[in-house]
DNA sequence: GCCAACGTTGGC
DNA sequence: GCCAACGTTGGC
């Protein structure tokens, strides 16, 4: 099978690893950047797995593994005005923003700080490392997914 | 809380 | 279509 991988990040005092593993799984509203839309909207499938990298925290990283469960489709936080996401240029019936679902898998035994990544030589290129990455879903390459779980579950 | 990096908006 | 101004992200 082949699989795709993915981060995807978010800030634990709004959504941490440990709310997906209480909730099972949840939708991923909020992302108003085009390009992380284009990734939910067009080439996330399900089956794929994400790291959950918490971002804005103490320290940032890498705290465990999310799945897709289900593929893009609108974000209908986008249309509701009382939402904080709410986007007046997006309608139910012409929807502008996009989401997924995704399921819980596994919380790292150990987390895996943005520091880590940023040192160790096996994850040379990796985008969340890279500086000024802003994007807040971005695919990750097999091996380097491969490592960084390696490092989380030691 | 600061501020660099980046994306978006809007005047021209 | 350029680019300055502005808003946001996110590490520190």
């Amino acid at each position: 099978m082949s699989r795709n991988y993915w981060l995807m990040k978010s800030e634990p005092d709004v959504y941490s690893v440990d709310d997906l593993q209480k909730d099972g799984k949840t939708y991923w509203d909020g992302v108003r950047n085009y390009q992380a839309r284009n990734f939910m909207r067009d080439a996330m499938k399900k089956g794929d797995y994400v790291l959950f990298y918490h971002s804005n925290a103490e320290p940032s990283g890498v705290a465990g593994i999310g799945e897709v469960v289900k593929e893009g489709y609108p974000d209908f936080t986008s249309w509701d005005k009382k939402d904080i996401h709410y986007d007046p240029k997006s309608t139910k019936e012409k929807p502008l923003w996009y989401m997924v679902d995704l399921g819980f898998v596994q919380k790292f035994k150990k987390f895996v700080s943005l520091e880590e990544i940023k040192t160790n030589s096996a994850l040379k290129g990796v985008m969340v490392a890279q500086k000024g990455s802003r994007l807040s879903v971005q695919p990750v390459q097999r091996e380097h997914f491969e490592v960084i779980r390696a490092l989380g579950l030691r």
